[in-house]
This record gives structure tokens, sequence and C-alpha cells, in this order.
DNA sequence: CCAGTCGCTATTTTT
DNA sequence: TAGCGACTGG
């Protein structure tokens, strides 16, 4: 994360007019490795230096990663005799909202210790109300959760979705109800609350805007073309002084589909008149061939403000794009240069390799563990979804909101209590029926139906939960791990996690699993917790008032409260360790702000990047295009760029077209290596055996068919390639899933398969004719008789066999 | 009430 | 492939 920039002693001039810029608003438009972390981190300290006072600065990320190193780096940059750094609130948006709903409960609407619901939590929600509003089958609680958040990012209410109302709209409009009904009887919130509710209060409470404004006297906001619409609302409300500065680079907007709202960055001036607006388009990471590959590709979108780019740094080496045979040779041949480049005198944390999809990476982890590399994957919230961590914490979640029925129901019968389905059930009716959570009835579960020994293992389980309570809201906040502790041992968690890990062999450590999480409370204690949050450590007042005791000590229910928010909010890029002397694998989107001397990108086809899922429309194939650019501009020496002529998707093997985004990247600073050879596609359907060798070539007694691809590119509705043994799988699962890529659907073929055809009708496939640069089957109509056809041209489709 | 099995489906990215 | 939900038998 450290920019190149930082190490150069000077700043350009467009560097120094951002970091002089006091008051009045401000864009500053960042191209990739323009030295943007350096010009942010200066400007704070430099309006430290000229007397601002520091808790008058308010700075918000996306990511904790960005804003501890921020901190950091202001830290260094704020000379040690200035005393002024004390109140300084860098933050998360996310963690920012958070701290003020939490200060201001009431005034929000929230009973205190809510808690923020997880995606899995919002599934289970919005699951309750699908079924509630008696409309299942047609919404999934993914689908319908994606609906609904849209709609609060755009600080819509259901009410206001009504009144959009067509049919869907008011569906909509009635889950979106039942959800928030759902959320609000577990004193819960999700992510898009957090900004909607804080929102809606800055904009509802003038005092407390005042407040706000009044304290922050300076904002500004890192990857600002991330914003959503609710976000934009807050800052605006805040900065209501005009005083706000805003970078980011409208080409590396990658959080569309999270309601990222691209008109907040190129409509800035419109929304703060007189703002200025500097270009920071000078590149000091990347050499000459790699930012002219990247612009040539960026340069392919319509929907952008374009900046020129520019680089200092001398030629260097061509992007190499790499044309592999599958998914194993290209991690072995990446793996392959990634050793090269390490002789080469490049330590391993100088390496990345980036994906679309987390799913990609496993294929990479087995090749660079055979090799002995070290590597390590970055995905923050991976601890946090282990089945064990999970179940630990929806006990704790419990004992800090006693609303909260989503993970009671999770915990309540593990380990097994007999309180089963039923049990639970009628627990729920009940409790439901007198308004009251399910944890204040577990004691007098006896009288509301339940078996005579079910109901007395919901009162000795309603007992356990008092009593932790009780402990937690006693003792003071650094018993927080004693907390933890009594929790797994008294529920009988740590007995059955142990007992579990005994049992599976060369199963991961379950048990162990449940100490780290006792150690990442022991750390939270410690570390941040100690500090106060973001709004007590900057509110002199508090602070003082605190210290002389009159305020209450906050309590280890306090302290656990603070805990699971902030394990509520880690962020996947939170996870990197760039001091592991290990290569890092991570997704394109956690790569962002960050830069490799060697980086890899994997997957470069047609429907993984771009994903297929994100070809609905033209803007959405632009933000794919702006996630490739970002993951091409990591790179500061090498960049290769790898994509596969077969791929195993869910299991089924398929063959794969070259990315639109490889094509369109400059000729003249692309080397291309194709290492599939004359014979290009190898396809075989008899995959889903066990492990493959390495180095795999297409000389394993598989058919191997040349498919053009230039035919294939663009084109719309050709069909697939043809399979061996397997073929009768192969062919039904191609034939039912959604397309990869518009048009182009990969099938898989095999004799027997039946197939359509928009002329003749329906057929079967009589024979596999594999020839060059022309693949053809022959197949014998129903209707029509036999016809041989070419699979690139003609349009057939592969029914069900 | 629970464990086991079968079959279906697969939003990709993340706070 | 894998994870989940529905179903079944003990």
């Amino acid at each position: 994360m450290t920019s190149a920039a930082s190490h150069s002693p000077s700043l350009t001039a467009a560097q120094r007019r951002a970091v002089e810029h006091v008051d009045g608003a401000a864009l500053v438009l960042a191209g990739p490795g323009s030295g943007k972390t350096r010009v942010i981190t200066q400007r704070i300290a430099r309006l430290i230096s000229i007397g601002v006072p520091a808790w008058q600065i308010l700075a918000l990320t996306f990511t904790n990663k960005a804003a501890g190193e921020m901190r950091a780096r202001v830290d260094a940059a704020v000379p040690k005799d200035v005393q002024g750094r004390r109140g300084l609130v860098v933050s998360t948006f996310h963690t920012f909202a958070a701290t003020v709903l939490r200060h201001h409960a009431e005034r929000a609407g929230l009973k205190p210790g809510f808690v923020i619901f997880d995606t899995a939590d919002q599934r289970d929600c919005m699951k309750r109300a699908i079924a509630d509003a008696g409309m299942p089958g047609r919404w999934t609680p993914a689908g319908a959760l994606s609906e609904v958040s849209r709609l609060k990012n755009a600080l819509k209410s259901p009410e206001d979705a009504v009144a959009a109302g067509d049919f869907r709209g008011r569906a909509i409009a009635r889950l979106y109800e039942g959800y928030q009904r759902e959320l609000a009887a577990n004193n819960a919130v999700d992510f898009d609350d957090l900004f909607m509710m804080l929102a809606a209060m800055l904009r509802r409470d003038e005092s407390l805007r005042r407040e706000f404004t009044e304290r922050f006297r300076y904002v500004l906001v890192d990857e600002y073309q991330d914003t959503n619409h609710a976000q934009f609302v807050i800052v605006r409300l805040i900065a209501e002084h005009g005083n706000v500065m805003v970078v980011g680079d409208p080409d590396q907007s990658i959080y569309g589909w999270r309601g990222a709202d691209l008109r907040n960055i190129l409509e800035f001036e419109q929304a703060f008149p007189g703002a200025v607006v500097i270009p920071l388009g000078e590149n000091f990471r990347s050499t000459a061939h790699i930012v002219a590959a990247a612009d040539g590709l960026i340069r392919h979108n319509r929907r952008r403000r374009h900046k020129d780019l520019s680089t200092s740094l001398g030629d260097g080496a061509m992007p190499v794009v790499l044309r592999c045979i599958d998914e194993h040779h290209e991690a072995d041949e990446v793996v392959r240069r990634l050793r090269d480049c390490e002789r080469t005198g490049i330590a391993w944390r100088g390496m990345a390799v980036l994906y679309r999809i987390n799913a990609l990476s496993r294929v990479l982890e087995d090749a660079l563990r055979r090799d002995g590399i070290p590597y390590q994957v970055v995905r923050g919230t991976a601890f946090f979804d282990r089945r064990e961590v999970k179940d630990a914490l929806a006990y704790l979640r419990v004992v800090a909101n006693a609303a909260d029925a989503v993970s009671l129901r999770r915990i309540i019968n593990v380990p097994a209590r007999g309180l089963g389905e039923t049990s639970v059930e009628r627990l729920e009716a009940a409790a439901k029926a007198r308004g009251m959570p399910v944890t204040e009835i577990l004691a007098s579960a006896g009288l509301i139906g339940l078996t005579a020994r079910a109901a007395k293992s919901a009162a000795q389980f309603g007992d356990l939960l008092r009593r932790w309570r009780e402990l937690a809201s006693k003792a003071e906040a650094a018993a927080l791990p004693d907390l933890v502790a009594a929790v797994l041992e008294e529920s009988g968690l740590r007995t059955l996690v142990t007992a579990q890990t005994a049992e599976e062999i060369d199963g991961e450590d379950r048990a162990a699993n449940l100490v780290e999480l006792e150690n990442a409370a022991t750390d939270f204690i410690q570390e941040r917790f100690a500090q106060g949050d973001i709004l007590d450590a900057s509110d002199r007042a508090r602070a003082e008032a605190l210290a002389s005791g009159e305020v209450p000590p906050r309590t280890a229910l306090d302290a656990l409260r603070a805990w699971l928010e902030s394990v509520a909010l880690v962020a996947d890029a939170d996870a990197l360790d760039p001091e592991r002397g290990a290569v890092t694998l991570m997704t394109l989107h956690a790569a962002k702000g960050l830069e490799y001397p060697v980086v890899a990108m994997v997957g470069l086809e047609e429907g993984v990047l771009p994903h297929a899922r994100a070809l609905e429309n033209p803007e959405e194939a632009e933000e794919e295009r702006r996630l490739c650019f970002v993951g091409m501009t990591r790179a500061e020496r090498t960049l290769i760029m790898a994509h596969s002529a077969t791929r195993l998707v869910h299991g089924m093997r398929n063959a794969c077209i070259e990315s639109r985004f490889l094509r369109e990247l400059p000729v003249d600073h692309v080397e291309r290596v194709d290492l599939a050879g004359d014979a290009i596609g190898s396809i075989g359907f008899d995959d889903g055996g066990g492990p493959r060798g390495r180095g795999r070539r297409a000389d394993e007694g598989e058919r191997v068919f040349r498919v053009g691809s230039d035919d294939w590119y663009g084109r719309g509705g050709g069909a697939g390639t043809a399979g061996s043994r397997g073929g009768r799988q192969g062919a039904r699962a191609a034939a039912l899933r959604p397309g990869l890529g518009a048009g182009a659907t990969l099938a898989g073929m095999a004799v027997g398969t039946m197939v359509r055809h928009p002329i003749f009708g329906i057929g079967r496939v009589q024979e596999l004719l594999p020839r060059a640069g022309a693949p053809s089957v022959r197949v014998a109509f129903n209707e029509a008789g036999v016809k041989t056809l070419v699979i690139a041209y003609a349009k057939l489709e592969v029914l069900r066999r």
C-alpha cells in the first residue's frame, strides 16, 4: 500500500495544490499510482500544522486497513512537538455511522445494544419476510435483498417504492417492509441501514446536524467514486460549510453493485458549486507499457471523465497475455513465472495474483503449495465464517442483544439440548403473542405447551443466558475475555467442538479457532477498546468526564457490543499483511489501492471477467472493464494476464472465450504468448475425478478440438464444443446453466445429445466431427433429416438428454 | 428429535 | 463441486 510517490522527496505542482488546499470544496481526480494517499495524509498534516485543531478534521475511508494506514502516516507526518493530533477522526464510513448511531441510538429509533446483521442473518430475515408475505418461489432472498439494498442506498423507504409503483415495485415494497419488521424485531440493522438511518437522523435533527457541522470543519473522503447516494447525503449534510475534499477516480469505480453512484464524482461541482478540480494523472508506479495498455483499455468506456495518464518511469516490459489450456495449466504457468521473478531478486511479498471470483483461488493455492511457495489469501471474513466461530459469536450476540432471535435460533440447540424445530416454533409463537423476546420466555416454557423435557431444558438455557448477561453488565470492560471464556465453557460449545476436532482425522483444528477468537477479544480490549471510540477519544469533555469518574466506566457488556460491531465491519482487505514474505492472492476488488512489482491476473475470459452476471447492461460491462483496469494498474513492472481455453465451472468443464478486454488492449503494448498451441481447446468432460497431474496437456486421450476464437468472439448464438465420456452430464448442465456471456453459450455435446436448431427443429447428435478450424456435428433431426453443422455458426441449443 | 441421504441449484464482487 | 433443503427412518 506504500505509494511509490511517498519515497520521492518533492511534490508535483498538482500534488502541491491538493496538499495546500484549505477552505472550500475540492475534487482530486487521482489516477492510479498518482500519490493519492500521500496527498491526503500530507494535507491533513498541513492543516494541523497551520493551526486547525485535529479534532475538527474528519477523514472517511472504506476499509479499516486504509483508515489505519492513513492514521499511521499522519502520525509520521505531524511533528512530534505538536500536541494536536488528538481527536483526529480517521474512520471507515461504516464505523463512523455505527458509532454515531450507537451514541444516539434512541434518537435514531434504535434500542441500545442493537447489532449489525451480516449477510447470512439478512438472508434469514428476508426468508421470513418472503414467507410471511406468502410469496415464496418468485423471490429468492438474495434477489429481494439486492432490490431492498438498492432502495436503501437511494434513501428510499418502502412507501417510496410503492409510490414508484408498478406491480413489481409493490411486491418489492412489501418485502422491504416485512424485512425491516424482522430487523426491528431482532433489534438489528443491516449495512445499508447504517447510512440510511444516519442520513435520516441528520436531516431530521437540526441540533445534531449542527453539532457535527460545527465539530467537523474539514471533511475528507477517500475513494469517493465508491460512495452511494446515502453517503453523499451524509457528507453534504456534515460539510454544510463546504470545506470538503474528496479524492477518487471514476475509472476505478468498482462498487456499483453495492450502490456506488458514479454521479457523485462526475457531478461533484454541481453539488458543491465553486469546487476546485485537481487532476493527478501522473503515474509514479508503473512502467510505460503497463500504463499505456491500461489506458488503452479504459478508453473503451464511454461514461467517464477522461484524464491523461502518463508515467516518467521507463518503458519496462510489456504486459504478457498468456493463453493456457485449462486452469491447472494456467496456475502452473503463473507459478513458474513468479518463480522466475523471484530468481531475479523480487521478494515473494512483491507479487500478487488477482482474480475476479474467489472460487479461482483454489487451483492457484494448490499450485503454490505444491511448489512450496509461501502465499496468503486475503479474505478478512474467512475466519468469522467458520461454523464454530459463528456459533460462538451467535451466543455472544444473544448476550449482547436479547432480541436477537436469529442468533438464538442458531445456537439454541448447539450443542443439542433437546430443543428441536417444534419447540423453537412454539417458543417463538408464544414470544410473538406476548411481545417479548424469546430469551425472556425460556423460563416459563412449561406454560406454553412444550413437553416437560423440552421445557426443563429451555428453562436451564434461559438461566444460563441470564447469568451471562448479569456477568457482562457487572464486570468491567477488561473482563471481556473472561466473559467469552465463560460462555464457551458453560454453553458446552467448547466441549462439543473439541470432540468434533478429535473425530475428524485431517480436519482443521476447530477448537483452536475458538481459542483464536478469545485471543481476538483480548486484543480488542487491549488495543482498540482502550482508546475509546472515535467520538469518545475526540470529545474532550467526555474524555475528562470519564477520567474524573463522572461517567460510569464501561462494562464488559459495552465492550462486547463494541467488539461485535468491529467484527461485523471487518473487510476482506483488512486481512492483508504486507510484511509477510508471501505471494498475495486476492480478488480484484480487494486489490484496489495496492501495488506490487509483479502482478498476475488469471481467468481473463468472457463470463469470468467480464462476469456473466454483470453483462445485463452496458453500465455493468463498463464496471467490469474498470475492474480489469484496476487490476492492471496494480503492477509496477511485470504484468501477466492469463486466460484458459477451458475451465471447470461448478464441476463441469466449459470451453472459454478470451475476455473482450484482452482484445481491447493496444497491440503495441502487449506481448501475446499462446501456450495452448495450435490445438486449441482441450475438451474433456470426464472431470470431477481426482486431482489432476501438474502440467496437464491435451494428451490424455482427450479429443482436441479447435475452437477458432475469432469466430467466437462477440458473436451471438454460437453453441458449444464437443465432449467425450461423461457428455451426458456435461450437456445437461450446460444447457441449464445461464449463459457465460451473452449469446456465446458454451454447451457440452456428445453423441446422443438432444439439440434444437432454429430452423431444423429438434434432433439428436449422431457424430462429432473435430475438424480443425470448424468443429462440427452431424445431427439427425426429427423432421429435417440428417445435417452436418459447424458448431460455432449453427445456432444450436443443447437440450436435456 | 436427530442423523443420514438424495437431489437440486448455483448473484460475483463486500461492508 | 459443494452446500442447502427436503425427506425418511430410527
